[in-house]
DNA sequence: TGGAATGTTCGGCT
DNA sequence: AAGCCGAACATTCC
């Protein structure tokens, strides 16, 4: 999936196209793509007041049209897809429109009215505006969900936006090994198996090593390796492997710089000789990438 | 040709 | 807390 530069490259794409618009139709073709308690029609007739990100999820403020007009009518709308937890949205506070992509997800500006792609699911008009955002997902791990607050989408601290704080609390508290604990969405925001490859390769840390056994500057440079290749991945407008496409239909470039991910069998790029291998750790998991000389997990024995 | 793999996430289990 | 498993799903690859 489109882990944090994909989608930070989406998000800013999305942004100044999004911002002030006012939605006017949606329509949910698929809507099992909608998850929660609070119907789509909730997002009707608000206005774009943000687009923001927090780990891989696009986050789309939606404000009452009508904010800042005092008191304008209470229009209690009472939007509910459940009717073992009603949700009532007042309408004049707003609400988030929370986008997962999942593997496949894409969201698509495009002409108003053009024909849809295939796995086109939901699709989203705007007043006066000869556009609109398609949201198409193949696989369809991908979620939509509208909240009355974010603060269910911000548990785990957004990896970009990580202070040494928040890092000490995570290095202090977990003991597992590297790889899985950076992909871990309920400790770390926005890292998934390819910038967590790259992100080891550039702290020099085997992917197994334990959290628990680090140096602190190891941990520190963890951390800083979390931050930089992050911000190279979204410099260089995310990576394309096979789905990810910007709003605009635009690719990634940081596929062609990868250093472990997908390189397995060919020289590791700081020419220490070595050749990149993979690791499988369970049956199911995805494969980790790595260079075993600028990487053990052993300190190096000192000659 | 079918099974495996895939840029993910969740819940359940130990 | 950590790690393993299976499930949701469609397409591509070997």
């Amino acid at each position: 999936m489109p882990e944090l530069p994909e989608v930070e490259s989406i998000v800013r794409q999305l942004r100044p196209a999004l911002i002030g618009r006012t939605i006017d139709g949606v329509d949910l073709q698929r809507p099992d793509v909608l998850e929660g308690d609070i119907g789509i029609e909730a997002v009707v007739k608000r206005t774009v007041a943000q687009v923001a990100r927090h780990g891989k999820a696009i986050l789309l403020q939606l404000a009452n049209t009508a904010a800042g007009v005092s008191g304008a009518g209470v229009d209690r709308r009472s939007i509910t897809k459940s009717r073992r937890h009603p949700q009532v949205v007042r309408f004049d506070s707003p609400v988030w429109l929370v986008i997962r992509l999942g593997m496949t997800g894409q969201c698509v500006l495009a002409p108003r009215g053009a024909p849809r792609m295939p796995h086109t699911h939901a699709v989203l008009t705007f007043a006066g505006e000869r556009w609109e955002l398609q949201y198409r997902d193949a696989r369809r791990f991908g979620r939509w969900r509208v909240v009355p607050s974010l603060a269910e989408a911000r548990r785990a601290p957004d990896a970009l936006a990580l202070r040494r704080a928040a890092w000490r609390r995570i290095t202090d508290v977990h003991r597992g090994q590297l790889r899985p604990l950076l992909m871990n969405q309920r400790i770390l925001a926005g890292i998934g198996n390819i910038y967590a490859n790259e992100i080891l390769f550039a702290a020099r840390l085997h992917p197994r090593q334990r959290i628990s056994r680090l140096t602190d500057g190891q941990r520190e440079a963890l951390y800083r390796a979390v931050k930089s290749i992050l911000r190279r991945g979204i410099r260089y407008g995310g990576s394309t492997i096979r789905d990810y496409r910007t709003p605009d239909g635009g690719s990634g470039g940081f596929q062609n710089r990868f250093r472990v991910y997908a390189r397995a069998g060919r020289a590791c790029t700081r020419r220490c000789g070595a050749r990149i291998e993979k690791l499988r750790a369970a049956r199911d998991a995805q494969p980790g990438f790595f260079c075993p000389r600028c990487q053990p997990l052993a300190p190096p024995a000192r000659s």
